[in-house]
DNA sequence: ACAAAAGTGTTCGGGATACACCCATGC
DNA sequence: GCATGGGTGTATCCCGAACACTTTTGT
């Protein structure tokens, strides 16, 4: 569809899309169909972009084409230019099939983002191959540089989590305290005091006990909280 | 010098050099020469990077071309790549001066670094122009969305910043607590009570006191302070 | 003597950390 | 009754914030 002269040839984003499934962290890559040649590989979700676009709405673009994902807070962290990026010989065959300039040079700019897996079941887009999700202790070789990326953006999204009202979307309405726990310990990958824990939520004053409680556990079932509605911070 | 197929007519590099002279923070800028008409802009030092060069070793280029600044820590912290970024009217005459593809989009990739002012005493460049520091409180209209990026690289600077080695490296080798009190508020802008911060620094153990005074001040003469070494860190 | 900045201690409150036992439910 | 996670309180330490008077020097 889009002519040649309508892409920049030397300009990418790559999107770092972060799901949490209420137990582990996950990341969205994108999975090639293979192409007759052997090629089977996993990459993040990105592509050139185009003239005229700026680079927050080609980032969006990007997700929604290759992933079906739309209104996800994508956050730029960094950019990726090292002249050799894109010219490792795992990717030779993949850039003489994809690109019309194999050999030019890339850079990317980066943006992540942390997503409920829940809301964003990836639909697999025909023409890009598959997009799935990877536990974050299980990512395997990706295209490029594109582990290097991901763990640039891990450390971004660790030092800048906490627990806001965008954190509590990623639970279902109602929610343990065990829950959003555990999704802090997801995010930060370390634990922490149980009593700890609840007394900072506490304090913060960010949620509310409701009376329901957990169903169906073979054990004390948990008191279910939820986000406080912005009325009742009276 | 070099050849225009080695230029990416595309991408740019911007610094944004934080200058602290004692007392106040400044920004280190071009001042082009009048290039006959009327056309006298301040700008950041930056320039479109080069074929199969490194955008952290780009900015150190230019860095060294525009101003003579060598060795400068220098840290990446966003890219601004809205499409009609240089495509103010004021900036037209200058792109089609300097420019051979005046009317081609360009992303920039932007550094920041802080550095004492008196270790740096930029040279001229003769053909680039003067550069010169300019207090941060009276930066005047830049060229291109340069006014954008300094404003972003400062809240990027002050909420960053700590105390930490490099950040004596700003002060004389013998100092007063004041005027590490003064670096502090200078960079944050904000004020900070005198006892509370000399109680956090002593805290902190990076720094001893010498026998020295001050000398020729018209007030009680304050002690002088220097950074620990290595093997006094028993 | 006076101006000007140097230097110094205490109190309070909040938050981080460490730590151990009883409780409610399903099976 | 037993296994499983749910739920709770106290003591300590460190840190940040607020706050006012005496000291030393040059003129």
């Amino acid at each position: 569809m889009s002519e040649l002269k309508d892409i920049n040839p030397n300009i990418s984003v790559d999107c770092v899309i972060f799901g949490f499934d209420g137990e582990r962290l996950n990341v969205l890559l994108i999975e090639e169909k293979d192409i007759g040649q052997g090629i089977l590989r996993k990459r993040l979700p990105g592509d050139l972009i185009h003239r005229g676009e700026g680079l927050d709405e080609s980032a969006d673009r990007v997700l929604w084409e290759l992933a079906s994902l739309k209104n996800v807070h994508l956050q730029q962290f960094h950019t990726f230019g090292d002249p050799l990026r894109v010219n490792a010989e795992k990717d030779r065959k993949w850039l003489e099939l994809y690109r019309s300039n194999p050999k030019e040079r890339v850079i990317t700019v980066a943006y992540y983002a942390l997503v409920k897996m829940a809301d964003f079941v990836p639909n697999p887009s025909s023409f890009a191959g598959e997009a799935l999700w990877v536990d974050i202790r299980e990512i395997p070789e990706l295209a490029f540089d594109h582990n290097c990326i991901v763990d640039v953006a891990l450390t971004k999204l660790q030092s800048h989590f906490e627990l806001n009202k965008t954190a509590y979307e990623l639970l279902p309405p109602r929610f343990t305290l065990n829950q959003l726990q555990q999704l802090h310990e997801a995010i930060t990958q370390e634990e922490l005091d149980k009593r700890n824990f609840r007394k900072k939520i506490v304090r913060e004053k960010m949620i509310e006990a409701t009376e329901e409680k957990q169903k169906g556990v073979l054990h004390k079932p948990a008191r279910l909280y939820r986000i406080k509605s912005e009325d009742s911070l009276a």
